[in-house]
DNA sequence: ATTATTAATGCAAATGAGTTGCATTAATAA
DNA sequence: TTATTAATGCAACTCATTTGCATTAATAAT
């Protein structure tokens, strides 16, 4: 639960809160060296850790096999975008499944599988790489 | 696209074939050394990788990033349930996008995304683990 | 059937994301 | 101001997957 405050991962909670998409370890080093941060990478994945378990952040995992964190706080669950061209994770705007009402549970072969979460993907081309 | 047969590619595509669950490259060596083959996880990567392109094989990552290779060719495209506990890949029986006439353009933010494919994992406990 | 062609294979080393152990630094409490 | 211990940095490690290169073997050509 992240016990003390500290200048990296203050910056990082702001980056975070402040980006409209989901970042990656190696693009959270990016920005906070644009900050004359130049943290160690074992600390960022330590600070995520923590976020992660206070659920402050959620990560989400492409089929490329690299982590995306987004800053979760009081944001329902949402789908997500991702581009085959740049790697960018859109949030969309809604569940389907809620939007849908769609029961999981029917889903399954038996009563006895129970559901602990789920994840929405779409992949294809973005907006942008898609007119540039 | 596997030009020449070998007695490991066709074993594999035999074993894949007959599963009934998706299976790890791991998982796929431990099932071919039960028929005395012994081949190189280099090679179980390369055929997967000409089955991956041929269509014949599909593939679904988890978010402990090991994949899972499923055989293909003349199944619907369906969606998934990943145990937590044992991290076996479950196929379920449809796809819920088609079963419900979900339209995912509708989820984006604008006309210019291009959907490309699409995945949805339920994560939880199996009946398997649940009842053992 | 024999040989030539080149795809398939094996092996070692590399990559890339993420993790771990341990010594050091620094934020907060006393 | 000092003591406590969380946060950090660094090097080394894990694990899945990939790459380069030499070797083997499946198919085509003779």
């Amino acid at each position: 639960m992240l016990h003390r405050k500290t200048i990296v991962s203050t910056k990082l909670i702001t980056i975070l809160k402040d980006s409209h998409q989901p970042l990656s370890v190696n693009q959270l080093i990016t920005e906070l060296r644009k900050h004359q941060l130049t943290p160690n990478k074992t600390t960022i994945y330590r600070i995520l850790e923590k976020l992660k378990k206070n659920q402050e952040v959620i990560e989400i995992k492409t089929s490329h096999g690299t982590a995306y964190y987004e800053y979760a706080t009081h944001q329902p669950h949402h789908d997500h975008f991702i581009c085959n061209s740049c790697d960018v994770v859109y949030c969309l705007d809604q569940c389907h499944l809620e939007t849908n009402k769609i029961n999981t549970q029917a889903l399954l072969p038996n009563k006895n599988f129970i559901v602990q979460s789920h994840e929405f993907n779409l992949h294809g081309i973005c907006a942008s790489c898609a007119t540039n």
